[in-house]
RNA sequence: GCCCUCGUGGCGGAAUUGGUAUACGCGCAACGCUUAGGACGUUGUUCCUGUAAAGGAUUGGAGGUUCGAAUCCUCCCGAGGGCACCA
């Protein structure tokens, strides 16, 4: 009997599948355990071995969560709206809906071939009615709470796609989708207001198990930043310019205000003879995006107003600039300037010839900016204080006379949520002229897409649902006078912002998902997913379960309890797969060749879980290898009835090797074990008996399911592996009697003895001390220290 | 520019979190075996000196703390990722 991966896998996918092995209860005796995977893009190009990683690796989870009688929601579904589908529509005029349609079946087939555990009786589709009306739903209620609204503010726009991004879609200033740059443009757009979220975004961070570097993420991009809000009183005017700082202890060496061009008072303040040079440099700075302003560091620039402002703590009259590296959505769009305490300012003041004054002592202003805290001088009535108190004093002060206040800003902007495309959730709104914006009934939802024949978005910026006419027209839900329906769809986001609820109950036409199963199921355990969704999908899933936690839909205020991430699966070259680059590796060839256990288990070992890491097809093979080890070893001594407790012993230390670094996410160490284990047995295969063999295999099921099942049977087992216990291991087993204690003479290794394990400082040293080695080093040199580490080493000093 | 992660043999990586550096796999080499296969088995494989015993060096580099550092601290170099005049 040889192992044939071909011959066993599909076997036994087909019998957990007839025999529904791994639907979830909803409502059971048993504990339940909510495991996650982000639920795939059907892409043209088919699963990538880089899903097989993070999906193995829950499967992983989810099989021993059952195995130790857990009640387990593992699954799986396709997010399916977005532009690749519309753009291959627009390419070949294939309708969206067939392309999708065709890819999930794609991705259906290669994820049934990994013989991943999903309940496929909850799988979902982001595209499906049924499922988008609720996403529908959700946005009726934000706009009902006055957290969705229309704003005409100059956005993003890819002049390429002909769509809207939000800030956060926009990398490096090129759009995320296409790799267009960026160009700034005016349209009335649905935003959500997440900012509102901002606050608690960030402080329920602290009860969850995300990982660190997933939180800083979520922290950083909140940007939350404690202030002051400082009045400077434009001269012989009542106007305030308002400047929002972090240090309003080095307020007395302000020797500038800087506003962005776009500051409501920027025409007030610009004067002859600065006129024509300063409205010209605002006129240029409109043809810059705001990543091109922010971006150019050496060419920092500005144009005096010819206006003077008046710095509140001193009375001291201040130059007026306009800079365009003064952003008008943050921080109010007008900034200090203190060259002496700021590197950016102090570049600016060099520049353009501004005055340096140190208020904070401890550096060399002649030289460069001192940006730390200090104390403070030239700072009248503040002098002498450090810059934490001054912070305090000088606030209180300001706040006082009612020149200034506390404020907190954040780097987080509220979302826009509209789309100029066709494949998408229609946003579900009438425009009445009468009664303005008006939502679509919740009994009429859901605003099916229409069908339509030209997918291009139109030139004028519009979505392609513009040209319907008959869709378009309707009478409003509120007078019954003629409206328009809204035209623009959601973003992606809209329907990934919440499936994993609609998992707990997928079938529910009256509501999102019924409370109680919501209430059985959430939160998610553990949910896995890529580096790239730790900051966007993470956020916005956040945002929209809490809000809905607040309207009483949600049972909990956050969605996931545990996240980690999967590092990414490179190509062989190091460089990310493409298929540009010709160095793509099909998960359906590994398979074909080796079998899907082996690609599971490579998966696993390749590298650390979290970190990016190339393909190696030599090692896939090294894999494989192995694998037929596990196979070759229990057809040989399957019948072995001999009970070695050596042999006892290590396979119960591979037990809690294995049981340990499943939870830590450490797979590649618990193959690494499993390696070893099965060496050690193959050349002492007399020793190894029919017990030592079962829990191995009962460890090695979650990794290597099929061949695991197989064996199990061979093993003359009628039930399924997977109906069994997860094994405990005996701590006794585990205990070492003896350990090899390492000698060392002045912190170097110079010998080793094996002793027992509970031996007491005294007696190792006079053990250590006997050595022969040892004492060449010793010589007659006097010992001064003796460290005994137990059951490591002990180390002479002399 | 700022922030995060990281840097260990020919390669992917391991190291109980301050206690034997290089586990496991790949690759390579020698020997053996065979139904010549995706072969398999045994042994060896960080570097330098040495036939060997043994000794020395070594975790990107330079310092430091410690009886003891891949691990902690400071500076520098390099790679990847994120953010960006964020005040």
């Amino acid at each position: 009997m040889k192992y044939n991966p071909q011959e066993i896998e599909k076997k036994w996918q087909d019998f957990w599948e007839r025999n529904n092995f791994w639907r979830a209860q909803d409502f059971s005796d048993k504990p339940k355990q909510y495991i996650l995977v982000e639920f795939p893009y059907p892409s043209g190009e088919g699963l990538h071995v880089g899903h097989v990683r993070g999906y193995t690796a829950m499967d992983i989870i989810a099989r021993k969560r059952r195995m130790e009688g857990y009640n387990v929601l593992f699954p799986i579904g396709w997010d399916a709206f977005g532009l690749p589908a519309e753009n291959y529509a627009i390419k070949k005029g294939i309708h969206p809906s067939k392309t999708v349609e065709k890819n999930i079946e794609n991705y259906r087939r290669q994820i049934k071939s990994l013989g991943l555990s999903f309940d496929w009786s909850r799988e979902i589709n982001t595209t499906n009615p049924k499922y988008y009306k609720w996403t529908q739903w959700i946005f009726v209620q934000l706009f009902k709470k006055g957290l969705a609204y229309q704003a005409e503010i100059p956005i993003n726009w890819c002049p390429s796609c002909k769509i809207g991004l939000a800030h956060e879609e926009v990398v490096g200033g090129k759009c995320e989708r296409c790799g267009t740059p960026v160009v700034q443009k005016k349209k009335k757009q649905w935003m959500l207001r997440i900012t509102k979220y901002a606050d608690r975004l960030i402080d329920d961070l602290k009860s969850l198990d995300f990982l660190d570097e997933i939180k800083t993420q979520q922290i950083e991009w909140i940007g939350r930043s404690y202030g002051t809000e400082i009045d400077f009183r434009v001269k012989d005017s009542d106007k305030i310019i308002k400047v929002f700082t972090t240090r309003p202890d080095t307020l007395f060496g302000v020797t500038a205000v800087v506003i962005a061009p776009e500051h409501p008072l920027v025409d007030e303040l610009i004067k002859p003879p600065y006129l024509k040079e300063a409205k010209d440099y605002i006129e240029r700075s409109k043809h810059k995006t705001e990543f091109e302003r922010t971006k150019l560091e050496k060419e920092k620039t500005g144009v005096f107003t010819g206006s003077y402002c008046i710095n509140p703590v001193n009375n001291e009259e201040v130059a007026v600039w306009i800079g365009d590296y003064v952003i008008a959505t943050y921080g109010g769009g007008a900034v200090m300037v203190v060259p002496a305490h700021d590197k950016r300012d102090y570049q600016f003041a060099k520049k353009y010839g501004l005055e340096i004054k140190e208020v904070i002592k401890g550096g060399d202003i002649s030289r460069e900016a001192f940006v730390e805290y200090g104390r403070l001088i030239n700072s009248g009535e503040f002098s002498g204080m450090t810059s934490q108190e001054a912070i305090e004093k000088i606030t209180q002060w300001l706040e006082k006379k009612g020149l200034g206040k506390k404020t907190v800003h954040y780097k987080l902007r509220d979302w826009i949520f509209s789309r100029q495309h066709y494949w998408g959730e229609p946003i579900p709104i009438v425009h009445c002229s009468k009664c303005g914006p008006v939502p679509v009934p919740e009994e009429e939802l859901p605003v099916q897409l229409p069908y339509v024949e030209k997918y291009q978005p139109t030139t004028t910026g519009e979505s392609p649902l513009a040209t319907i006419e008959e869709w378009v027209n309707v009478r409003c839900p509120k007078c019954g006078g003629p409206a328009r329906r809204e035209t623009d769809t959601m973003p992606n986001w809209a329907g990934s912002n919440w499936y994993f609820m609609r998992y707990c109950d997928p079938q529910n036409d009256d509501r999102l998902a019924d409370f109680d199963k919501l209430k059985y199921w959430l939160p998610v355990d553990w949910y896995d997913g890529g580096p790239e969704h730790i900051t966007l999908h993470l956020l916005y899933s956040r945002f929209i379960y809490k809000f809905l936690y607040d309207i009483g839909v949600t049972p909990t205020s956050e969605p996931y309890h545990k996240r980690t991430l999967h590092g990414i699966v490179l190509a062989q070259d190091g460089r990310k797969m493409s298929k540009s680059l010709g160095n793509v590796v099909n998960p359906d060839d590994v398979i074909g060749k080796y079998g899907a256990d082996t690609l599971r288990v490579y998966e696993m070992f390749m590298g650390p879980f979290d970190q990016a890491i190339a393909w190696n097809p030599e090692s896939v093979n090294g894999v494989f290898k192995f694998l037929r080890k596990v196979w070759n070893l229990v057809i040989e001594c399957k019948n072995n009835q001999e009970n070695n407790l050596e042999v006892l012993k290590k396979v119960h230390q591979l037990n809690k090797k294995i049981s340990e670094d499943i939870e830590q996410a450490k797979f590649n160490t618990a193959i690494a074990a499993f390696m070893e284990f099965v060496n050690f047995a193959q050349a002492n295969k007399e020793k190894i008996g029919k017990k030592v063999l079962e829990r191995m295999l009962l460890l090695l099921a979650p990794f290597a399911p099929h061949i695991s099942e197989e064996l199990w049977k061979v093993t003359g087992h009628q039930r399924s592996i997977f109906e069994e216990k997860w094994p405990e291991y005996n701590p006794e087993l585990v205990k070492e009697e003896t350990i090899l204690l390492v000698i060392q003479v002045n912190g170097k290794v110079r010998d080793k003895i094996e002793v027992s394990a509970d031996i007491s400082q005294e007696e190792a040293k006079k053990l250590a001390l006997k050595q022969e080695k040892v004492q060449n080093w010793i010589g007659n040199k006097e010992i001064k220290k003796v460290i005994f580490v137990p059951k490591k080493l002990i180390n002479i000093v002399v």
